[in-house]
DNA sequence: AAGTTGACCCCGA
DNA sequence: TTCGGGGCCAACT
């Protein structure tokens, strides 16, 4: 049974819309823990466990790299399916991260 | 039980 | 601007 705070991160992940993108840094902040970015990643690592799917694609790191490509099942997968939501990526790097950042705070503030 | 590692981030040089 | 080091805290060895 995994813990509470790898549920949020999961929660919070699927809240990402389609063809946006947001850090690791953001999900941290949001749950209560700014410096502990690190323990979102390893809630992604956990993430094959997850009861539901979770769109480990749409979480990057803060300049828009895809980190985490290499831990998912195909790396390939990571870029297409976020190709495949509009989001351009390029050399590993997500373009536009600026404008298709997500932010957890201000978007679920804006409901 | 203790030390190392890591899908990160911030700051100073 | 790029580079190195410190901090964070759970998981792994």
């Amino acid at each position: 049974m995994p813990s509470d705070f790898y549920t949020d991160v999961w929660d919070l992940v699927r809240l990402i819309p389609e063809g946006r993108v947001t850090s690791y840094g953001a999900i941290a902040k949001y749950l209560g823990s700014a410096r502990s970015s690190r323990m979102v990643g390893w809630a992604m690592n956990a993430s094959h466990s997850a009861p539901e799917p979770v769109p480990a694609h749409r979480v990057v790191n803060r300049i828009g790299m895809l980190s985490g490509k290499a831990h998912f099942p195909d790396p390939d997968e990571m870029q297409r399916r976020l190709e495949a939501e509009g989001v351009v990526v390029e050399n590993d790097r997500v373009v536009d991260f600026d404008l298709l950042c997500w932010n957890p705070m201000t978007e679920l503030m804006l409901e």
